[in-house]
RNA sequence: GGUUCCUUCGUCUAGUGGUUAGGAUGCAGCCCUUUCACGGCUGAGACACGGGUUCAAGUCCCGUAGGAAUCACCA
């Protein structure tokens, strides 16, 4: 159980280098859980110092990922590279109190050191040339780098809340670069400063960063700061459990979007990977709320599974969403498929009928295109599958069952089933025989909702219309 | 290669020394039924392996194997 007698204050800190990926996306949902839980404040912080690969396309992606799946930063986010003089300040205060130097060494020295270490299977890569050197021996020409004068004794545990105390040998650890040649600061000095100075509490993040801790911990323990509690989660691997890749499902959130989930059900999944509370599968956002603990957070790596997703989709489709949230999701898709705005009529056509088509979709993007056929011009066409449906004896069959509705005066359910039963009768076929050529010439289809449901839906006129098209007539 | 982490049905997971190892998803079958879904029921399916500790181990310890992360003047 994570020590919140303290303010909890969370982060999600992404760096603006490509889109929000699900891993992200989940990242910043634990954060935002961990402190709407614990009545805190979770907060976003754009890591853009490195300069050439962050990008504003990116960073936008990550704000609109942010929006779509609803996690809003309490505060304004921070952006870190405009926080880089503040930086450098604090790396003077470590140069000062000896706890930081200069280093002249050249890439090329630098790569030497790591091709030599990795060969007689030196933990450390930087040999820590310039560490005791004295500054008479500098060189006049090359700008140095700051580098942390790292402890070279004992160890630096991290009591982790997810994977429990992770002990280092100091040893083990080079002397990490602070500042850049340029001045700029890496990464390892910015989150460090950063995540004091927001006042961050908990640090929930990918278990890519747990060798980071241990020597963020040592710099925080040299400035003389405090530590904030670690909480690093396993990370999502692809269906085929390796790291995920463009390939299999490191997809921007848009991605999803874009291919119909909707963003409850995107976050009911991701929650459910590496986080449990006890066999709950269905969790709304208030009761995930109430629950989310570290506690329940999992120290195994999850695999990405579509299928669950899409169960998880079908759920939120058809029994969370009201049928006008519905409506509101797919009507751009549908007007756009349409080529037309929905009018007043069809609206309400749209809202009654969703009931029927709703169990039957698995996406939002499927759900906006199964009631085109409502709305199809005459004569519809029909799809192969149908087509088979609609042949020489169906049409005389249809041609009689035109007859006896045109003749019918409710047009009720009631009143149609009872047709429809007295001529299978009369004939002596199958409901489902004398039903399907309907359902073609009605729908263009040989799947759609039930077509008593239809008649009433497209009304007397149009329904004789649709069927007359398919109908022989003796 | 060094370091660190992980290992329960295909997948996500429950499980904290005594359970017929539970749920979800997926898969198969049956029921419902005018098609397809939905819904209901049933079924197959897991403690990586080897040693210990213990009356008793999926649960604790040690190995082995497999997987992952990381080792940048990236974050």
């Amino acid at each position: 159980m994570a020590d919140t007698s303290q303010k909890v204050v969370t982060r999600f800190a992404p760096s603006p280098t490509g889109f929000l990926h699900i891993g992200g996306a989940r990242t910043a949902l634990f954060n935002w859980l961990f402190a709407k839980h614990h009545g805190g404040e979770f907060r976003l912080r754009i890591e853009d110092t490195d300069r050439k690969r962050s990008t504003q396309e990116a960073t936008q992606a990550i704000f609109d990922g942010m929006e779509w799946l609803g996690l809003t930063s309490d505060k304004e986010p921070i952006f870190q590279y405009a926080r880089r003089s503040r930086h450098a300040e604090v790396a003077e205060e470590l140069l000062k109190s000896g706890h930081a130097y200069h280093c002249y060494c050249s890439k090329e020295e630098l790569a030497e050191m790591r091709d030599e270490a990795r060969k007689n299977g030196s933990p450390v890569s930087y040999n820590g040339k310039w560490r005791d050197k004295s500054p008479s021996e500098a060189p006049k020409d090359i700008k140095p780098t700051v580098r942390f004068k790292a402890p070279k004794e004992g160890q630096t545990v991290i009591h982790d809340l997810v994977q429990g105390d992770v002990i280092t040998q100091n040893d083990h650890l080079d002397d990490m670069i602070l500042l850049r040649a340029d001045g700029s600061p890496t990464y390892m000095l910015s989150v460090v400063i950063d995540d004091y100075d927001m006042e961050i509490s908990h640090v929930i993040r990918g278990d890519d960063h747990l060798v980071n801790a241990a020597r963020q911990a040592q710099l925080i323990k040299a400035i003389g700061w405090e530590l904030p509690a670690y909480a690093h989660i396993p990370l999502i691997h692809g269906a085929d459990g390796a790291k995920l890749s463009k390939r299999h499902g490191a997809l921007g959130v848009d991605a999803y979007q874009k291919m119909g989930y909707l963003p409850e059900a995107v976050k009911n999944y991701i929650l459910r990977l590496g986080w449990s509370h006890g066999d709950d599968e269905i969790i709304s956002e208030k009761q995930a709320i109430e629950w989310f603990d570290t506690d329940g957070l999992g120290k195994s790596p999850s695999r990405f599974d579509f299928a669950k997703l899409e169960n998880l989709n079908g759920h939120y489709i058809r029994d969370v969403l009201s049928n006008e949230e519905l409506l509101k999701t797919i009507k751009p898709a549908l007007e756009k498929l349409l080529g037309k705005e929905i009018n007043p009529k069809e609206e309400i056509l749209l809202l009654s009928s969703l009931d029927e088509f709703k169990t039957r979709s698995k996406n939002i993007n499927d759900l906006a295109a199964s009631p085109l056929f409502l709305f199809a011009q005459r004569p519809l066409s029909i799809i192969p599958k149908a087509e088979k449906l609609l042949n020489d004896d169906a049409k005389i069959i249809m041609g009689k069952l035109h007859n006896s509705l045109s003749s019918l005066n409710n047009w009720t359910k009631e009143d149609l089933e009872q047709a429809v039963k007295d001529l299978s009768e009369k004939e002596n076929l199958k409901l489902g025989k004398l039903l399907q050529p309907v359902r073609a010439a009605l729908t263009g289809s040989n799947v759609s909702p039930s077509v008593f449901e239809i008649f009433i839906w497209l009304g007397k006129q149009e329904t004789l219309n649709r069927m007359g098209d398919y109908s022989s007539f003796e």
